[in-house]
DNA sequence: CTGAAAGCGCTTACAG
DNA sequence: CTGAAAGCGCTTACAG
């Protein structure tokens, strides 16, 4: 099938190029008559202005780009990602952007992918997962003058806009629901530890045992894998003085420290409770269902379109919050036995 | 930062445009001394050719594009959607081709997607997922002539190019396991009964049984969540005659099932056996982990992403068959215990 | 309010 | 082997 052209549509509505490029656009220089006659036959045919042109034309490239940084089977498991994703593009097709996605080995080639997307000018913008602490994304997309939003903080963004929700907030919030319950041994199975939310977790976590007088809050590093959940909740649980709650960083490494629990003949919530980071569905699917961490993902999702958006506009980089996580308690916590 | 265009290089490089273009092109035109020289400082100064201005001189858009019809919520907990989109992405990023991405509502909104797409030369072609029995999109990608690779069948696919995998062997295999173990009365929890492939499987569950001789082969339809798994699984569980093996049409719904099999006091896999269809790491994270039906999904979406390009680059649509998923036995299936 | 024209940054015949 | 020029399909000052 061959395709319509401004052309065409000129041609056909008996005006020239410009007016319908005008009509079109909504910009004044065409009499509303005019512009809806336009209108009309542009849908009438089926008319879509090239983007090709319509950039090269100075235009923006009505696309947006982000990049995912996570070995193939990881990302799958994790239902982060694509609540995220779902939220950004709900937000960015009402307004006709597309989502240009690339996944990505490591950092450098994260890099190496935004400077050809700027110069290639194939996105206005993009969205940034996973800040590090001393990112080295932060100052190349300065540099590039590229508009970004980064998803996570707050800090270490530099000059980037951001979009970022209160982890350290959530994570006392737990501890002290668990405190209250009774527990005074808490450990917690931490996610990649090179990620700066990773930290400010850990940093919180450390914080509010020795505020509330816990004797040994550890944390085991970890990577977010089932696998490694298991692993680290192994090692714990058959400790000497071991934890009678453990929190974990997301949902996936929680699902494998409960049935790892199982296994070992430990009741949850009984002998061990188990709090769970993200409360996506899986959650509810195990049993005892997990008390979560859980905020809506495909809204945070969207803030940071909308922001995004925004700054491609011309609007100042702010650093906006997003909502905090909030506490799900379900039957995987309890008073501990006493013992 | 100011982007290099082609006369930043041509005037480095003291010749025309032309030239740099065939020498970053491979084409002839140009000497092998001139070349390198001209790559050398296209490299040195960062250039990469505008993505607008290379389509509008015909050249490709260099895009495929790819729409994901489920809410945003399912779209987070199935991990079959990132993992094929990992793999499409590998391909793709290997010859530079770009993913962009759309979250539609339903087959009318991918249509007009789908029709945008083509208007505005935003992508050279499109992966399917998805398939109905008398799908609306393949005659609309006909009519435009969009290079397709329709992810799934066999059949139902017109005149457009597939990549298909043989459920209908797959669960024959599945179910001839779970009779030698001893089962007799094996259900099914479905996936959405519109698709193609739900039919094909049930098509395929059926005949199975009859030639087997099992008396009341049942197929519960379902929609991939969890909640409907386990309502499912809740109702087959509590029938008179109850079955002793259950097969699920995604993992999603198994994990939710061994789970109300649980709650019920059921053993599994003593009284129950289990079988996961998509075999995802999360079977492996359950208590007893799930016999699973599996393939490799991200080479499956990279095999579907080499036949689109194929098919771009003037190749004719072939229907082409993908590996079949395989039964990893776990410790959720065993023979029925004598009741 | 409307039309004719330049220009965005490439690619590709077409001459030399 | 190389250069000058046309053209892709838009947008946007610039004249009328």
């Amino acid at each position: 099938m061959k395709r319509p052209t401004i052309a065409d549509v000129a041609r056909r509505a008996g005006v020239s190029k410009g007016a319908v490029s005008y009509a079109l656009n909504g910009q004044p220089g065409v009499s509303e008559a005019t512009r809806q006659r336009i209108l009309a036959i542009a849908a009438e045919i089926g008319f879509n202005p090239s983007r090709a042109a319509r950039s090269l034309s100075g235009a923006t490239a009505d696309a947006v780009g982000l990049t995912l940084c996570r070995p193939a089977r990881t990302l799958g498991i994790e239902p982060f990602f694509m609540e995220l994703i779902s939220g950004v593009e709900a937000e960015l097709s009402a307004r006709s952007y597309a989502l240009t996605l690339q996944v990505v080995a490591d950092q450098e080639a994260e890099v190496a992918v935004y400077r050809r997307w700027w110069g290639e000018r194939r996105v206005d913008g993009v969205l940034v997962c996973d800040l590090r602490a001393d990112d080295r994304r932060v100052p190349v997309l300065e540099e590039l003058g590229l508009p970004a939003v980064v998803i996570g903080g707050p800090g270490g963004t530099g000059g980037l806009a951001s979009v970022w929700s209160d982890d350290a907030a959530a994570l006392v919030e737990t501890v002290e629901y668990l405190v209250a319950l009774g527990h005074r041994r808490i450990a917690r199975v931490g996610g990649l530890p090179a990620l700066l939310h990773t930290e400010i977790r850990t940093e919180a976590f450390t914080q509010v045992c020795r505020r509330l007088g816990l004797a040994d809050a550890v944390t085991v590093p970890s990577d977010y894998t089932g696998e490694e959940g298991a692993r680290a909740t192994r090692r714990l649980l058959s400790s000497a003085g071991r934890p009678t709650a453990v929190i974990y960083d997301n949902d996936v490494m929680a699902i494998a420290g409960l049935s790892v629990a199982q296994e070992m003949g430990l009741a949850v919530p009984g002998e061990v409770s188990i709090v769970a980071w993200d409360d996506s569905p899986l959650c509810q699917l195990v049993h005892p269902p997990l008390t979560a961490l859980g905020r809506d993902i495909p809204a945070y999702g969207a803030h940071a379109a909308r922001e995004l958006l925004a700054v491609i506009g011309g609007a100042p980089a702010r650093q906006v919050q997003d909502g905090t996580a909030h506490l799900t308690p379900r039957g995987s916590t309890a008073p501990p036995r006493a013992s």
